[in-house]
DNA sequence: AAACTAGTGTACCGTTAAGTACACTCTGTA
DNA sequence: TACAGAGTGTACTTAACGGTACACTAGTTT
């Protein structure tokens, strides 16, 4: 029984991948103690709580990660044509240009969509609101920038489920280019 | 043990909203028996494969919704302007205007996802196709009409998640309307 | 060096899962 | 009226599930 060290932020990748292939009822502990290399005992150390606490960490992870890379910019930014600009980029970044799906995507279709639902829904919420305050910046007005910002993030997601559908991840940085330009004043 | 005659496609919309609201994996046997009204017995002796089988089923019946009302219209129709229109009408009642999410994108991103692919890829597929026939014939050009049809059926898919995720049907609608005008040359 | 503690593996628990077996009951047909 | 077969409920099997208990190990602290 030698001691491994793990941090508990080390297997957070991991679970993550793994609510992304199977969803989050379609994961049993079993598989992830197989692919954590982790057994139960170190895994119920981590999230007493079990599974449920795994999915509201992963949650969290992916809540920070666009807090920190793209909200924030996007509402406090200085240059909010730059901060749009980037947003596709990194999106399209995270989401290994359309071959990745969206965890809170899958989170919000799944059974699981009552226990996590607040997360889910702050997540799609604060992009939304969060482009929308970008866009303002960019003098479209306020009912256009947050129609805008709704016809992107909706189209984002729905590109995701698309392309991973026909297994053709040019679907998605199709739709980003699309969307892209919509985001620009005509 | 009186015989109900239960015919086999009376259960399915039942089943189909038992997936829609648990996902594939979170629903289980007892679960279908319950909501059913129908045992065990009765349950394989309609569908021999068991949950598979009935998966396999909800989507077929979705599809021959679709097929029907939206995509043999768009494909084959007198007049591509209305064979539009109508497929934006009979996709908001099918959806019950944002209320209802979409059966075939739960099992897209479910553990499911492997399983039911290739149905899942044809849902989407001659969505696309049938949409891009139609636009076609509405003057608009191979690549545009292409474009077109993949950010409207994306676009209908991600404003599903969207309004289920934010609770709010409005943001499916809107959405709706959105996509309307872009199947029209400006 | 003793005590402590985060991290770990294993054995185990009760529950529920999917699926099977089978006896039964109707209803249609001859 | 007898018989065949679709439709049904109940009891069961086997495996897997999520979760708990606990002994243990190896650094760290005192």
């Amino acid at each position: 029984m030698p001691r491994n060290i793990t941090e508990r932020d080390d297997i957070i990748p991991t679970l993550a991948e793994l609510f992304r292939e199977r969803g989050f009822a379609g994961t049993s502990l079993s598989e992830i103690t197989e692919r954590t290399g982790l057994g139960k005992g170190s895994l119920y150390h981590f999230f007493p709580n079990g599974k449920e606490e795994m999915g509201k960490a992963v949650l969290d992870d992916v809540a920070n990660w666009f807090e920190y890379h793209i909200f924030t910019p996007l509402r406090e930014g200085e240059d909010p044509y730059a901060d749009i600009e980037y947003m596709f980029k990194a999106t399209t970044q995270f989401f290994h240009s359309g071959r990745r799906i969206c965890l809170v995507g899958v989170f919000a279709l799944d059974d699981t969509r009552n226990r996590f639902s607040s997360e889910v829904q702050s997540y799609f919420g604060e992009w939304t609101k969060a482009l929308t305050i970008a866009l303002r910046r960019t003098d479209f007005g306020a009912a256009q920038a947050r129609e805008i910002a709704e016809d992107v993030v909706a189209g984002i997601q729905g590109a995701l489920v698309l392309a991973r559908s026909q297994n053709d991840p040019k679907i998605f940085t199709r739709a980003i280019k699309r969307l892209k330009t919509r985001t620009r004043i005509t």
